[in-house]
DNA sequence: CCTAGATTGTGAAGGATTTCACAAGCCCCA
DNA sequence: TGGGGCTTGTGAAATCCTTCACAATCTAGG
């Protein structure tokens, strides 16, 4: 779980910042299309749950986008904020794991419309080894490299039991995928040039927990 | 999404701090069924990808628990963070949403197993109301209200679409639900006194893309 | 009982992130 | 063309979080 360095720009841009760029990003959608031409970063704020000195730094990392006066463009800022996510391409994504929540994933619309491509599907149990999901049979694991070399998947998705979690995010690792998306319980050790995010489910409801607890 | 406040301890609680209490829980579990009677700060911090500093002041917040020149007791500080987080006793949970992800949810062990009771599950479906998931049919999600607070759930999980997700965690709020996993993309407003937590697919994947695109 | 070795608990320092506050710049309208 | 009203972009201040460093204290062993 690493790094979130620029490549020539020398800052390091601090994980909370791509959050709320991520979250900018969706409530620009839709205000254009809402007609919306142009949008301050006070509104973004706004609906954001933050503040607009907060909205305009964050973008200040990365240039200035937007005109005195007046605010941003919607549509040029848009294009930005997807730009420095990387969403003005499509990324290649392999999912490992289909059970009830690696089928659930490989199933969801939300992938392919925000640019993620499900190239590859992976399970150990023969019995769902060859059945389509969303248009992608379920190749068995075992030819996890070879096919995730071929297809030159970057992101993968991890939706398998805890105990072989850290097998299989070694194996990604090495046959080339360099962002796992995990959706189990205990964190992984991959190389520095990996990143990891996990969905953590219980940490998630201990959380919860924690602040009802200590109402 | 509110809020890390004590109660009577003045001090606020960094939303850090509770996730990694919330590792350190894990791996003392890990090393409780190893057979270790007493762990160091050291070497909790290894396995957490921390340093042992930030293990002792992030226990010191609650008490001190260890012993000088020995480290801590593996069960008394096992015992101690489950009740830190609320974990010495069992929450009710609903299910709110029985598509792909909410049944998955809902049939997933460790749910249970970690003291998160499943007591409704709710869908608007006519299909799907009457069917047992896991032991617990589906009710419809007419009688939200009035069947959340019969069950005195205090955990709500939201797994419906984006539309209707907003219009969901204010009936749950109003139905004395005071926390709330939600599994939809845009951001929910809530009373002051709900703790919401996301589990933002979209938003993952694009910190993902982030850190590929700018490697 | 005393010393060596280990580890905690915690103020204080350091670093990172957020917020403040204001000069600079843009648009509109007279 | 110039003034008023707004909003950006950004150093500086404030706040929050992590790391340092060390006194306090425990165990074990002779």
């Amino acid at each position: 779980m690493k790094d979130f360095t620029s490549p020539i720009s020398v800052k390091r841009i601090a994980e909370p910042t791509v959050r709320r760029l991520s979250l900018y990003l969706r409530f620009l959608e839709d205000f254009e299309k809402a007609g919306r031409a142009t949008i301050s970063s006070g509104e973004l704020a706004h609906v954001g749950h933050t503040t607009s000195a907060q909205v305009r730094k964050d973008l200040s990392f990365f240039g200035s986008f937007g005109k005195r006066g007046l605010g941003y463009d919607t549509g040029a800022l848009t294009a930005q904020i997807r730009r420095i996510l990387g969403l003005d391409r499509t990324w290649k994504v392999v999912i490992v794991g289909a059970g009830k929540i690696g089928s659930a994933l490989a199933q969801h619309r939300g992938f392919r419309e925000r640019g993620f491509d499900v190239v590859g599907i992976f399970d150990v149990d023969p019995h769902r080894v060859g059945y389509m999901l969303d248009g992608v049979s379920i190749s068995d694991v075992k030819g996890l490299e070879a096919i995730v070399r071929r297809l030159e998947a970057e992101i993968a998705v991890l939706a398998v039991p805890p105990e072989v979690a850290q097998g299989i995010a070694t194996r990604l690792s090495k046959a080339g995928v360099h962002a796992i998306l995990d959706f189990s319980t205990e964190p992984l050790k991959v190389p520095a040039d990996v990143t990891v995010r996990s969905m953590n489910l219980a940490m998630e409801m201990e959380i919860l927990s924690f602040a009802l607890a200590n109402r």
